[in-house]
DNA sequence: TTTTTATTGCGACTTATTTGCAATAATAAG
DNA sequence: CTTATTATTGCAAATAAGTCGCAATAAAAA
């Protein structure tokens, strides 16, 4: 299916792009000035991640957050680095740390989902 | 506050412990003969959460499941092994691989929540 | 057997995310 | 520039997971 350039796109690629960390649909709505529907939001993310742009973490907490793809060569990878969690700021960040594992024979992993929590750097200090 | 013994809890805690995986609300209770209410089965599993009786893992698809704590000594990292979702069977294990970072210098970490997914060595086969 | 209060069931509620559908707008075609 | 095509949007309603208040029930102690 051919894709469009839209507003939405733009903004949200936009907003992703200036925080660098991973953000929920709430989040990256209310950075964005104008008014966009929540089920577009969604939809355009879910595209995005469609597309490799972006990588979406599921957090302890169930919900949903989304980060620009920096070092997500693998797309069945995307994502495979940990996030951290930060009970106090509620942000959620990508760390520079790459999720290690040898999985048990016979198992085949298509996706990692690795999600710390607890006090960030800024919080902690 | 102190505990009593119900069916409930005794039900619920055979049927984790047969599996030996984690299992979903929805699962446990189908797995029960009795008719227990929803909230109830919820109420029971958040406090043996609380308790150091359970660990809970939050899947890539936002749900909770709840295993037996064999190995979550320090009830801060309870559940700091990587758990495995098959897509194909819908279940989630508890790998025996411990989950191993170094935080950043500043970041205080206290709940690890790791999920692999793909398909598990059975669907595999 | 009575008392105390943890536990349960019920129903309603919250919150996150998705979906159908008709209206709108980006882009290609003429 | 105008028109046609269809991706995208907004809206409203639907799902789904999990929680909560409250009155009724039932462990366990007295």
């Amino acid at each position: 299916m051919e894709r469009r350039n839209t507003k939405t796109k733009e903004a949200v690629l936009e907003v992703l792009s200036k925080t660098g960390k991973a953000m929920s649909r709430e989040a990256i709505e209310n950075k964005i000035q104008t008014d966009i529907n929540r089920a577009t939001v969604y939809r355009v993310l879910n595209r995005f991640c469609d597309d490799g742009i972006l990588h979406r973490v599921v957090a302890d907490n169930g919900k949903q957050y989304f980060a620009i793809c920096t070092n997500c060569e693998d797309k069945a990878m995307a994502g495979n680095h940990f996030h951290f969690r930060c009970l106090n700021c509620e942000t959620i960040e990508c760390l520079p740390i790459p999720v290690d594992f040898t999985p048990p024979s016979g198992y085949l992993v298509s996706g990692v989902n690795c999600v710390l929590s607890g006090t960030c750097k800024d919080c902690a200090a």
